[in-house]
RNA sequence: GUGGGUAUAGCUCAGCUGGUUAGAGCGCCAGAUUGUGGCUCUGGAGGCCAAGAGUUCGAAUCUCUUUACUCACCCCA
């Protein structure tokens, strides 16, 4: 017997309806704000995720998925779907498109991570990226795509955390000043926040040890750092997002892993999926264009767990609707009818109708059941009476009415009444 | 990468201190008189009890190893 691969999971029939009611809700989102569907290959060169993503990253370090091909060039599955289109981006001079440019996409993502609860090896993203403006409306506008999608399929308690982590000038003296602020209580610190504190001291803000909890008690915000333009931008956005009537909390200890983010970060998160909470991430990254080799370009965007998403609907019963069923099934009343069933199932396919009929030589009773579960809207029986008079009972599955209706008319019938 | 936990039917789980043919609910299939679903009742199919080794007269049950899954840390969606 063969196995999935680990932290990898497959979606069934059954469960299908739930992707395509999530990924219709985020298609129709993209459109009402004027974003384009953009695809890029599942795997690049492996050099395009160092020099974007950031080296020292956890992502980059340990968990990409990186191989040779036949002719030794290192190739990496995308572990994230922004750096991709940013080459793209660049690789296409889609700057000479009208800016901003407005994108999103569906993507699998692969990192080799240990998997728990809400995290796999492989995942799939809804993502927004916006290109070419710098100004704090476009994050609003951006934030306001993400909140309408999730509105859209149904979720309630999300929060929204923002931040601020500046730009490379107010990141300096920030890391700085906390360095100093944390330097007394180096000794005190759990191991790992004694390394954070040497690579990366905004990182120890986020430790979960209750030691270095109290440590940071009091630590200097990044948020109180920014430099002039950095707070306008944020004292801008906020205002932005009240004209949306999007709620929000600053939280100063949200810090992206990865290290093209610059200034707006932001993360939808709920607290019904244990402690993998965060079902959208994104911010700014005015820097990464540029460090992929285009002219510099200010750019906002998100990205959406779509395994998440679905667990969270799950979770709190939101109701997804399944578009997977048949309008009518059209049950043969013995074998001899078989072929008969199969003429008026050919017929209401042309005409747009779903329709379905028996394939297993099954009792009618048991076809009814069958139809049930499947779902299916209608019901007819094709018997003796049937192909002699002309005109068949069609049974509604929702209510247990019926109707007669000619033979030549149920198309029309079902038609005027599916919807 | 670091720690826990769990492995028995398609799914969720019972199987007490080791004792004969391994159980339930759900699901699936088929019936409950003549061509009609959802409720109820009856019957049926379906398990090398994760794998390997050990202890024992005897192992789903005890021990060890392996593997898988799972949760938390880390990181992220």
């Amino acid at each position: 017997m063969f196995t999935i691969p680990k932290g990898t999971k497959d979606v069934l029939p059954r469960d299908s309806y739930k992707w395509q009611f999530v990924e219709n809700a985020a298609r129709e989102t993209a459109k009402l704000f004027s974003a384009r569907e953009i695809r890029t290959p599942v795997f690049e060169y492996t050099e395009l995720f160092l020099r974007s993503i950031g080296e020292e990253t956890d992502v980059v370090s340990k968990e990409m998925y990186t191989f040779n091909d036949k002719k030794g060039r290192s190739l990496t599955l995308k572990p994230e779907g922004t750096a991709p289109v940013a080459r793209s981006y660049v690789e296409n001079a889609l700057e000479a498109d009208s800016l901003p440019l407005k994108m999103f996409y569906f993507t699998p993502v692969f990192r080799y991570e240990k998997p728990q609860e809400g995290r796999l090896r492989e995942h799939h993203q809804f993502g927004v990226e916006v290109y070419g403006s710098a100004s704090y409306l476009m994050d609003a506008e951006v934030i306001a795509l993400a909140n309408t999608f999730l509105k859209k399929v149904g979720v309630k308690d999300l929060k929204l955390n923002l931040n601020s982590i500046g730009c490379p000038e107010c990141r300096k003296k920030y890391n700085e000043a906390l360095k100093a602020f944390l330097q007394k209580n180096v000794d005190n610190m759990c191991s790992n926040c004694r390394e954070r504190f040497a690579k990366n001291p905004m990182r120890v803000l986020d430790c979960k040890e209750e030691n270095c909890k109290a440590i940071v008690k009091g630590a200097p915000r990044i948020i109180d750092f920014l430099c002039d333009g950095c707070r306008a931008h944020m004292n801008g956005l906020e205002s932005a997002l009240k004209t949306y009537g999007i709620d929000y909390v600053i939280n100063p200890d949200i810090v992206r892993g990865l290290d093209y983010y610059t200034k707006t970060v932001f993360e939808f998160v709920t607290t019904s999926l244990g402690s993998q909470g965060t079902v959208c991430g994104g911010g700014r990254y005015d820097n990464l264009v540029e460090s992929v080799g285009g002219k510099s370009t200010p750019c906002v965007g998100f990205g959406i767990g779509l395994e998440r998403l679905i667990m969270l609907l799950e979770k709190v019963g939101t109701e997804m609707i399944n578009t997977n069923r048949p309008d009518i099934y059209i049950a043969p009343q013995a074998g001899d009818y078989a072929l008969q069933c199969v003429d008026i199932v050919k017929t209401l396919r042309g005409g747009g109708i779903c329709a379905e009929t028996d394939f297993m030589g099954r009792s009618v009773k048991a076809q009814f059941k069958y139809a049930d579960k499947t779902g299916a809207r209608f019901v007819a029986v094709i018997g003796g009476n049937e192909i002699g008079s002309g005109a068949v009972e069609i049974k509604n599955m929702l209510d247990g009415t019926k109707e007669t209706v000619r033979l030549d008319k149920i198309t029309e019938y079902v038609r005027s009444k599916k919807q």
